[in-house]
DNA sequence: ACATTAAACTAACACTTGTTAGTTTGTTTG
DNA sequence: CAAACAAACTAACAAGTGTTAGTTTAATGT
C-alpha cells in the first residue's frame, strides 16, 4: 500500500467535508482545522479551493468515463452490460465514497472544468441510453420508455453514496447482486 | 388564484436560485439582485437567510408527511400503497421542483429545524418500509432485500426533480404510469 | 556539521458575507 | 388633506472569506 502524500490527506479530507455540508460551505479555515494546521499551510501543498474540487471530482468523472467505454466495447448482451453498469457504479463508490457525494451535489461549482465534465457526463449518459435502446430491439428488455429507464436506474446508481456507508454488513458483490435484481430484472423479458 | 405576496415571490425566487447553486452559494445580494432590489429591501419581508431555507424545506416535508400519512391509513394492498407514493411524489415535484432541490442538497444547513426535519424523514421512511416488509409478507412482492428496494424506490422518486423540468412532453399521468412500470412491475409477484 | 527541504507558522490583504438603522417614496385609507 | 403603511432606498457594521508574503521549525541527506 502506498503512503499517502500529505496533498493527497489534504483532498481526501475536503472530499469528505465537502460531502457533510457542500463545497460552498467548507471554509479553509474549517478544512485547515480538520487537519489540525492553519489556513494558510493548506498553500504548501494545492493552489487553491477550486483546484481541490476539480481534483476530487475530475478523478471519479474519468474513472466512469472510462469504465463505460469498457463495457460499451464488449462483446455480451445488453442485460450483461447494464449488469457491468450497476457494478462500475458499486465499485466507484466503495473506494470514493465522498467524491461521489462532491460529483452529484458540487459539480456546479466547477467553473472552468464544467464544460469539460458536462461532455463526459453526457458522453456517458449516451453510451447508457444508447444499450438500454438496443436491448428493446433485441427483446431482451421491457418495451418501456428507454429514458425513464435510463433515469430511474443511474440515479439510484448515483445515490449509493449516500447509502452505502450506512450498510457496510454488505459485502459489495452482496449489493451489486441485489441491486441487480432490483433495477435490471423488473425490466428484464 | 390567489395572488402572490411579495414574501412568496421572495420564496419562491430563492428557491430557483437554491437549486442552481445550493443554499451556501446563495447571498443575498444574488437574491436581491434577482428580484431587481437592494439586499436590505429583503428584511422588510423576510427575517433571515435561514428562515427563506425553514420555510421552503419544512412546508415542503409536512406535505410528504400528511400524503404517507393518508396513504398508509388507506384500505388496499401494498402495491397500491407503493402506487401512490409514486404519484405522491410525482405531484409535489411538479408543484415545487426547486423545493425539492432544497430539501434533497440543502437539509444539512437548517440548523435549528434540522432535528425536526430529521424526525419527519425517520417517520417517512419507516413508514415506507413497513409497507414493503407488509408486501413481502402477504406474498405481493418479491423476496429481496427491503432496504434496497426502498432505496432504489426513494432516491428515484428524490431526484425527480432534476429530470421533470426536462421532459415537459410528459404530463404527470404518464410519468406515474412509466414510473410505476420500472419501479414496482419489477418488483411485483 | 552543514545545506537543503518539507511543512508548519504569523500577520495581513482586499473583498464578501448577512444584517441593522434610519430614511425616502409612493400608494391607500380615514 | 392628512395619516398610515408598505416597500423601496443609502450607508454602514462586524465577522468571515480565500489567498499571499515572509518567517520559523524540524527532519533529511551529504
Amino acid at each position: 500500500m502506498k503512503q499517502e502524500t500529505r496533498k493527497e490527506e489534504i483532498i481526501r479530507v475536503a472530499a469528505k467535508l465537502f460531502k457533510e455540508k457542500g463545497y460552498s460551505a467548507v471554509t479553509m479555515r474549517d478544512l485547515a482545522k480538520a487537519l489540525g494546521i492553519k489556513a494558510a499551510s493548506l498553500y504548501n501543498h494545492i493552489n487553491s479551493k477550486q483546484d481541490i474540487l476539480k481534483t476530487i471530482i475530475i478523478s471519479v468523472a474519468e474513472e466512469f468515463t472510462y469504465g463505460m467505454d469498457k463495457i460499451i466495447n464488449s462483446e455480451v448482451s445488453n442485460i450483461s452490460k447494464l449488469k457491468s453498469i450497476v457494478a462500475l457504479h458499486v465499485n466507484i463508490t466503495a473506494n470514493n465514497t465522498n467524491g461521489m457525494a462532491s460529483l452529484n451535489n458540487d459539480w456546479m461549482h466547477l467553473e472552468d472544468k464544467l464544460d469539460y465534465y458536462m461532455q463526459l457526463r453526457d458522453h456517458y449518459e449516451n453510451n447508457c441510453i444508447q444499450i438500454i435502446k438496443r436491448g428493446i430491439l433485441a427483446s431482451e428488455i421491457k418495451e418501456c420508455n428507454p429514458e425513464i429507464i435510463m433515469f430511474s436506474m443511474l440515479t439510484t446508481l448515483r445515490s449509493l453514496y449516500l447509502w452505502m456507508p450506512k450498510k457496510e454488513d454488505f459485502n459489495t458483490q452482496d449489493l451489486v447482486n441485489n441491486l441487480t435484481e432490483v433495477l435490471i430484472e423488473g425490466i428484464n423479458k
